[in-house]
DNA sequence: TCAATAGTGTCTATTAGACAGTATACC
DNA sequence: GGTATACTGTCTAATAGACACTATTGA
């Protein structure tokens, strides 16, 4: 059982072999990170009374080279050789963000042969969440190209498909991104094939308007994650500042799934993954609301 | 918008863009598929009354050359540059088992810089299900190196760690492969750390008796996962043939849960899922059941 | 007859949805 | 006082766990 004893059919040590192994055998391809970052931030108040409404928004970069030059694509860039996947999404993540301090998953890696027209590029898409008021500067007002725009996410049709032993499942999804200066909008296809016992999950794309490489589809699948996970997992908080009402939090839970949610139950449904505070809103022109904070520990109460 | 007649700053249209576009210019990683193929299978029947007892297996293959030559890793390769991501995954399933009817999802891309000793290698890790029924000859009998295990899973120990603003969450846990001629172990610690608003996720390899590269670490991440699904999806049909009792099925769950369920309660969660045929189990020392099939449309109804 | 599995009925506890109703600041 | 939000109580429906009970075969 002594590792460095073994030898291969060759007759080399670990050690010899390692120093013989030629790196540049294969063809290998560029490996890149793709960046979602998202974050919910309140739009103008309409009056000195009304709650101010909140909004889901990605951060996109408006590309100044080829390919797809002038088009929309998410944050990325390449890995280097010294830096795992991790590590490459968090420096996307301060370059772009400047910020390192968030919540951030990997995602889903794409790999289609010619997902790019330069050369062969893989790419693992990795989710960021952000609290708004950490961002110091909102991206947008300076010479960087970084725009947040406004994520709209719509289900325009859902069929399905029963023959002898086959089943398809269809799901046309509209997802529009906006800003002021903006419109993009992509149209995909969300296909599920059953073929006998075969599950193959397919997205086309049938509109993407100025939306680089197939960053629509990472859209569409990092918005459905974030769906899923926002109603099973704690995540939301990662879109929170550190004192919050319930009413805020409830409206991150609606902007980001999309629908409205009964008060009541939503309270219920919270309770134990927040602490109270003594601290209440003021000058809001109604009743103030209680305070409350994140409480890490409610898993394991 | 007329995309043909964009020029960048050096006054390239696309297309002469790409034409000098050199795809050399960076160091690339080199780019894997590893495999997770599990199955169930019956063990020996104790007694003519009883039912045989399943077992979930995982395959995995003795590796023959450097690095980690003797040890056991998962069945993989490298992705070639005509191939996608999943096409590379299909071949290497269909390379390893010979069937390429089989329910497959990617799980995760492993990017550590030092994660292979040869060079750098980025590795997608993908997990299959497959209905043992379908394997024609089960690994094992040839000149061919791969093998079953079958899989212990078990939590260690867990403990919660709360300081001021941080959390720190650790579970030890025990994966055990086994088969006739080998038992690998492999004891791993998956530390949550909420520092503020933080999540990371980091898994420790604290025993890999056999295992190698980082496969101890993709395996935990795997049953972890195959837990969760099996839980909230359909997939555990996968594992199923065409036809089969509910007890059959009841017992697929419990073999990959690790746990036992209360049949009525199951049959109750499943009833959906599957359609009742008129056939029913023969020669069983007991009272016959009745077969049932996967009921792809359940979802919808 | 009995071992072993197949399958059902029902009580209970928990949870989500629905909605009515009360509370309280600020202009 | 009236508006807009904050927060609670309770009825109902759906679901999971627990467990007792009946059913059916082949040796």
């Amino acid at each position: 059982m002594d590792k460095e004893q073994l030898r291969d059919k060759q007759g080399l040590t670990e050690i010899e072999f390692l120093q013989k192994y030629d790196a540049s055998m294969y063809e290998r391809p560029s490996v890149t990170v793709d960046m979602l970052i998202f974050t919910v931030v309140d739009e103008e108040k309409e009056s000195y009374r009304k709650l101010p409404e909140k909004s889901l928004k990605l951060l996109m970069v408006k590309r100044g080279v080829h390919p797809y030059i002038g088009q929309w694509a998410l944050p990325g860039g390449f890995v280097t050789k010294d830096e795992s996947l991790d590590e490459a999404a968090l420096r996307e993540l301060k370059t772009e963000t400047n910020i390192d301090n968030v919540y951030m998953e990997q995602l889903y890696t794409w790999g289609d042969v010619n997902r790019d027209p330069r050369t062969r590029v893989i790419s693992c898409s990795y989710m960021a969440l952000v609290d708004s008021s950490s961002l110091k500067v909102m991206a947008g007002d300076d010479a960087d190209d970084a725009r947040w725009f406004s994520v709209r996410y719509s289900v325009l049709e859902e069929k399905k498909t029963i023959m002898e032993n086959d089943f398809v499942f269809e799901k046309v999804i509209k997802i529009t991104l906006l800003n002021d200066k903006d419109t993009l909008e992509t149209v995909i296809k969300v296909i599920e094939k059953y073929a006998g016992k075969v599950v193959m999950v397919d997205r086309e794309v049938i509109v993407s308007n100025g939306i680089a490489f197939d960053h629509a589809q990472m859209i569409q699948y990092a918005v459905e994650r974030l769906r899923n996970k926002i109603e099973y997992t704690d995540i939301a908080f990662n879109l929170m500042p550190e004192l919050f009402t319930l009413s805020e939090l409830q409206q991150v839970y609606e902007v980001t799934l999309g629908k409205e949610l009964l008060s009541a139950a939503f309270r219920r449904k919270i309770a134990n993954m927040v602490m109270e505070t003594n601290q209440f809103t003021k000058d809001a022109g109604h009743r103030p609301a209680k305070l409350f904070r994140f409480n890490p520990n409610w898993r394991y109460m």
